[in-house]
This record gives structure tokens, sequence and C-alpha cells, in this order.
DNA sequence: TACATAATGTTATATTATAACAATAACTAA
DNA sequence: TTAGTTATTGTTATAATATAACATTATGTA
């Protein structure tokens, strides 16, 4: 479970609009969807995104540039994890395995190191892309 | 072991220079260091890297949007990538596991659904920092 | 209260990437 | 070999993503 952070007020209002949004979000995207709200300027949004990847509420997908709500009460403060992304319709969802993380943390490469902090993006099509 | 390209110019050039690096490039520095050679702008080094990337010459460290080139002769054409990132000297390693590629490939999601298509990338120390 | 720390507001600018269009070069099939 | 097609190049302009720097305000804490 997330540690509990008192967001401050942009922090809520950029959480809050990613957390509704169905897909991931831009940052420019949500600048513009907040200027009704008084946040007026990019580097608003980029600090509440930040603070908000620290603390592991949002994840960014870097393959996209884009953000999304953390909805794994797994994930190590988002430190690891993982997504699927339909390459067709672009839906993402945040991939919760038990599996798949013991897996990944327990990866040993040629030198012996492991790595508790990783990002896997997978990609390829959706269920419902696919039936298409 | 990877199809036989031939590169045209651009990409010829544009390859030797992130081949010989050690870390991986960024696309304006590129530009910056092919100036001498003719390739003035910065589309010019976008197609070529977009083209390498395609062919899996070169893969993009999208954490970091900088192109590292391939020397990892299993990886099916720059579809399915893992390296590791030194979050002290950012050095970059790809790597080339077999266990790591056939149980990536292999997961399933909750819908079932499989991947051969995914990039990984493990942050943590190198060996050197580690030490130091 | 006073101090320290975190968050905010603002302007400017740096960095990364693509659109649009014209001109060449390379490939392919009759 | 030549016409048609496709890929590559060159070029200018601009879009999209992200941070620097500095002044101010709010919050937490001893």
């Amino acid at each position: 479970m997330h540690k509990e952070h008192n967001l401050t007020k942009n922090q809520k209002i950029i959480f809050d609009l990613i957390d509704k949004s169905s897909q991931p979000l831009k940052a420019y995207s949500i600048l513009y969807n907040v200027k009704k709200k008084g946040i007026k300027a990019p580097l608003q949004v980029y600090r509440a995104l930040d603070k908000l990847v620290e603390i592991g509420k949002i994840h960014k997908i870097e393959s996209r540039n884009a953000f999304i709500a953390c909805h794994n009460s797994s994930c190590q403060v988002a430190k690891a994890t993982a997504f699927s992304i339909c390459e067709i319709c672009e839906k993402v969802t945040e991939i919760s395995s038990a599996g798949l993380s013991k897996y990944l943390a327990n990866f040993k490469d040629k030198d012996g190191m492991k790595y508790s902090k990783y990002n896997l993006e997978f990609f390829g099509l959706c269920k419902k892309c696919t039936l298409k």
C-alpha cells in the first residue's frame, strides 16, 4: 500500500486529472486541461509530475512521454514497473504480476548485479484490438 | 545474426559514430559531431536514427533519449531489448540473456496475451560504481 | 517566533522531434 | 533501357517536451 502523502494543491489537481483518465496523459495536454484551475506554466505541471512520480502515485510511460496513475498497490514506490501498450489503440495497462516482479528483482546480469529498480514496456495488441 | 542491410551514406556516418561510442549518444550530440561530414539538419539525423532502429542496428534508450549500437546478435531485430543503466556514471549495457528473453517472450498477462516485443530498462549501479 | 524546507509563480530558454515540400538516387518490371 | 515506383536526401520552419533561474509564499518544526 502507498504511504500516505498529502498532496499539495497543484499536485492534487494534476493527480486527479490523471487518475480520472482512462489513458496516459501528456504533460502539455495536462497543462491545457488545468489552465482553468490556475495552473498556467509548463513548469508547474512538470514539478507536480516529478513529485507524483517520485512518491509513486503516477508512472511515466517512457516510450510515450505520458503519465498514468498507479493502480498497483504492490509496486514499490514507483521503482519497479511493467506495462503493456497496445500498438493500435495505445491503451496502456499496468501489469502487476508477482511472478514477473519476483523474476526481474532476482535477475542477475553477467556481473552478478541485481536491480530492484526497472521499467518494462511490452508492445503488442490488446485483447480488443486482437479481435478486430 | 543481423540481416545485412546496405546502409546509405547518412546512415553509415551516423551508425559508425554510435558504434564507436562507449556510451549512448543523443540526437543533437550526434548532429554536432557529423556537421563536418555534411549532415546539417536534425531531420537528417532523426531519419537515419529511425531507420537504424527499425533494422535493429541501434536501440533507443527510452529513459535517456539516447541511442546505442546493438551488440547482441540474438536480439530479434530491435523488438526485444533489455539494458542495465548505471545511475551514477550512466553507463548502459545491453543485456543478452537467453533466460530473460525466453521468460519475457513467454510471459502472459491477465488476458493471456503474449508480447514478443518489449523494452526493459534496469536501473542501479554498475560494478565499477558499486566498488567506489 | 524564528528558522528551515518545500511548494509556487513567472519569464525565458533549452532540448527533443516532426511537418511539409522539392530534388535526387536506387530499384524494378516491361 | 527506360519509364514508373520507391527510398533517400536536403532544407526551412515549427511543434512538442522539458528545464534554468530567480523571486515569493506556504508549511513544518524546534
